[in-house]
DNA sequence: AGCACGCCGACT
DNA sequence: GTCGGCGTGCTC
């Protein structure tokens, strides 16, 4: 007997090979197997999406190849996780096999049937060593009655759950207890933890460790993320995969993971822009984990509805007995996303709030500066830079955020105008003056900083604007004279992704700020994610309404979910702020002080906020009220991109579902030229989701037909973006 | 995405 | 005369 597997392989959507390929095999395979093929000239890694007796339609046999290798060792991929990757890869518009594939640790495709059971075999003798539980006693942490009611309405909650709480007002604890409760509920129950980005994973990995590691063992977390070596993903994912991993924490590519027992799914920070993905599946992992919870969800109920009909000969291993059973999801943020906050508003997620600050702690007062009323020229306003150089007196910690990196975004020369460009991008390079260079940040292009103008020869060029190095460089002048209360002078430092890029730079960076041994430190949003540091007072943002000129509709909820959350950094220990007897304090420089979103921050009012920006979302129709997606194309001209997006409009005409959606004419992205690849994009609009997805499917071929339209030649590729974050 | 096939410039 | 540039097209 002999059977024709359909296998799922790493082929991307653009490609135009369809969704699965069929193979041959002698044996049966069981859906989400996972199997070596031929492809090509190749053999590269598949999963068996289905496995059926009968011989496909208008494929010959001499068609089809023998599937080469069956990974038996492992356990397929269960029928949840493949519907997840289905629902993925066709919501985002991407190939099933692009989808399932990128969700495998990169490692899997190298591995034979041999290889891997050696590997496992390794796994598991390594699993027992770290198994052994120590303590099994509770370590329930005393909770504030806040947290008590918000674990309690969690765990009872029969939809997505948002948790709005304050920075500090204890989130964490509540994941903790939640986790600790799944876990102990169900043997072979798992929990998923998501945290926007790599930097932020070491924090919670610790306290998830300390908690967890007596109770289940040292292997019983893994860390999935891109920061890891490759076989450290493949045993993460493994472990995962498997069961022996309790507790997964990771980035948004964790969501993709294979985990049999999912019962809790936590996404930190869910208003991050970071779970969106920008490259390859544009998918996002926070809209993922609530889909998934819910997959996830009706498999449990289903189980349990048979259970209690006879129809199961076990008895589930253990379980909550009475209930229905769930696999919950929990977003926590202080500044929720709007798309989250409206589905909250409208009862389709429980809002659970935490508005109090453990330990008492206040929230900061708003100290805006109006930068229309300052000395000319002025980098810092004089009022922020006494306050600070009084806080420094008082040995209390200063921090300020500028969002850009480098001493200067541009060079210039005064003389004949010349600036410092990239040749292969339309951005200017920014000026590193520690290491003397001209960087491109779009592309890495670097070069040595030029003596002179390379356009004249005028030796005086100069840095216009400025960037962290500088502003560090500027804050220590400007401290100089101000002395610690041991009499030392002020100490300025600098954190961004240029001072951590070495390997245990940040932890250094972060225990230098711990140890007060720095007074002032100078970053990008970077220092004001996550990173608790007890004995700052004061936060100033400079410079960070340059976002609110320009034509994104999301740079207000991001600017205020960013200032409030550096404002978080500031006052989190009540003992120490009142101590010092004085108040924590959130600086901002704006050229707008009349934003309604400042008087909204003064009052720490997320919700009024929200409130307002949805009222101007709904006016407008966008999102959450509209929908978007962008059809994106890269070519080596403008032209061409820009003829294709066109064709594929055009050739929308007369598809299904057309007259419910708005197709836009195709426009250069801000940044036109990346690496010499010319780039536009064309928005789509829609009233409903299912109308945007509807026409979207219908338009999948078309886009694949236009690339080869005269007018298209030079396209390098084409993309769809569902749900859009910048447009 | 890979990888092959296929047709035009500078090398032993 | 070949090695190799990357444009085009296919992968069950």
């Amino acid at each position: 007997m002999a059977f024709w597997p359909s296998v799922v392989v790493a082929t991307p959507a653009h490609s135009g090979v369809g969704a699965t390929l069929t193979y041959r095999s002698e044996l049966l395979l069981a859906s989400g197997t996972l199997v070596r093929v031929p492809l090509g000239a190749r053999e590269v890694l598949g999963v068996v999406w289905d496995c059926p007796t009968e011989p496909p339609q208008g494929l010959t046999e001499a068609q089809t190849k023998t599937v080469a290798g069956v990974l038996d060792g492992l356990p397929p991929l269960n029928a949840r996780w493949r519907q997840l990757v289905r629902f993925a890869a066709q919501y985002y518009q991407r190939g099933l096999g692009e989808v399932a594939l990128a969700a495998l640790p990169p490692q899997l495709r190298d591995l034979d049937a041999v290889q891997l059971a050696r590997r496992l075999k390794k796994q598991q003798k390594q699993q027992a060593a770290k198994a052994a539980p120590v303590d099994t006693t509770a370590l329930g942490h005393d909770l504030s009655d806040e947290q008590h009611e918000a674990l309690r309405a969690l765990e009872a909650a029969q939809t997505p759950v948002l948790l709005y709480g304050a920075t500090g007002s204890g989130k964490t604890e509540v994941y903790l207890q939640a986790t600790q409760h799944v876990l102990q509920a169900h043997t072979e129950a798992q929990v998923l933890v998501m945290v926007p980005e790599i930097n932020l994973t070491p924090q919670l990995e610790a306290r998830f460790r300390e908690r967890f590691e007596p109770l289940f063992g040292a292997g019983a977390l893994v860390c999935l993320h891109s920061g890891m070596t490759p076989a450290q993903r493949l045993a993460g994912w493994l472990a995962a995969h498997t069961g022996q991993a309790r507790i997964v924490l990771g980035t948004r590519m964790a969501v993709l993971a294979s985990l049999p027992g999912l019962r809790l799914i936590v996404v930190d920070e869910e208003h991050d822009p970071s779970y969106k993905s920008q490259e390859g599946a544009r998918y996002s992992a926070r809209d993922l984990a609530v889909y998934r919870a819910k997959v996830e969800t009706e498999a449990l109920v289903a189980q349990a509805a048979l259970l209690r009909a006879g129809a199961l000969p076990d008895p589930l291993p253990d379980g909550e007995g009475v209930g229905a059973p769930r696999c919950r999801v929990v977003l926590g943020s202080a500044t929720p996303s709007l798309e989250t906050w409206h589905a909250a508003d409208q009862g389709r997620y429980l809002r659970l709030s935490m508005p109090a600050r453990i330990g008492g702690g206040a929230l900061p007062r708003l100290r805006l500066v109006d930068m229309n009323h300052q000395p000319k020229g002025a980098v810092l306003a004089p009022p922020l830079v006494a306050a600070m150089a009084e806080r420094i007196a008082r040995g209390e910690q200063c921090m300020v955020l500028l969002n850009r990196r480098g001493y200067a975004p541009v060079l210039a020369c005064h003389d004949c105008g010349w600036k410092s460009a990239c040749p292969h991008c339309s951005a200017f390079r920014v000026f590193h003056k520690l290491d003397r260079t001209l960087r491109c940040h779009h592309c890495g292009f670097t070069e040595r900083v030029p003596r002179a103008c390379p356009e004249c020869g005028n030796l005086d060029i100069a840095p216009v604007g400025r960037g962290t190095e500088q502003l560090e460089e500027h804050l220590a002048s400007l401290l100089v004279d101000v002395k610690r209360p041991d009499g030392g002078p002020a100490r300025v430092a600098r954190m961004d992704a240029d001072s951590t890029r070495l390997k245990g730079s940040l932890e250094q960076q972060l225990a230098t700020m711990h140890s007060g041994e720095v007074d002032v430190l100078v970053g990008t949003q970077m220092i004001a994610k996550g990173h608790d540091f007890r004995r700052i007072t004061l936060v100033a943002g400079i410079n960070a309404d340059s976002g609110l000129f320009a034509s994104d509709y999301r740079a207000p909820e991001r600017l205020f979910a960013l200032l409030m959350q550096a404002g978080g950094r500031a006052g989190r220990d009540a003992a120490f702020v009142t101590e010092q007897g004085s108040a924590s304090e959130l600086w901002v420089q704006t050229w707008t002080p009349t934003h309604p979103l400042f008087a909204a921050l003064r009052q720490h009012d997320f919700p009024a906020f929200a409130a307002q920006q949805l009222a101007e979302r709904e006016g407008a129709g966008m999102p959450p009220y509209g929908h978007q997606a962008l059809l994106r194309a890269d070519a080596r001209t403008q032209q061409a991109a820009q003829a294709y997006l066109n064709a594929a409009a055009q050739a929308a005409d007369g598809l299904p579902h057309r007259d419910e959606i708005t197709l836009y004419p195709a426009v250069p992205l801000t940044i036109q030229r990346v690496a010499n690849v010319e780039r536009a994009q064309l928005l789509v609009e829609a009233v409903s989701r299912g109308a945007l997805q509807r026409f979207l499917n219908a338009w999948q071929p078309v886009l694949l037909a236009c690339r080869s339209l005269p007018e298209a030649r030079g396209l390098v590729r084409f993309a769809v973006d569902v749900d859009p974050l910048v447009i």
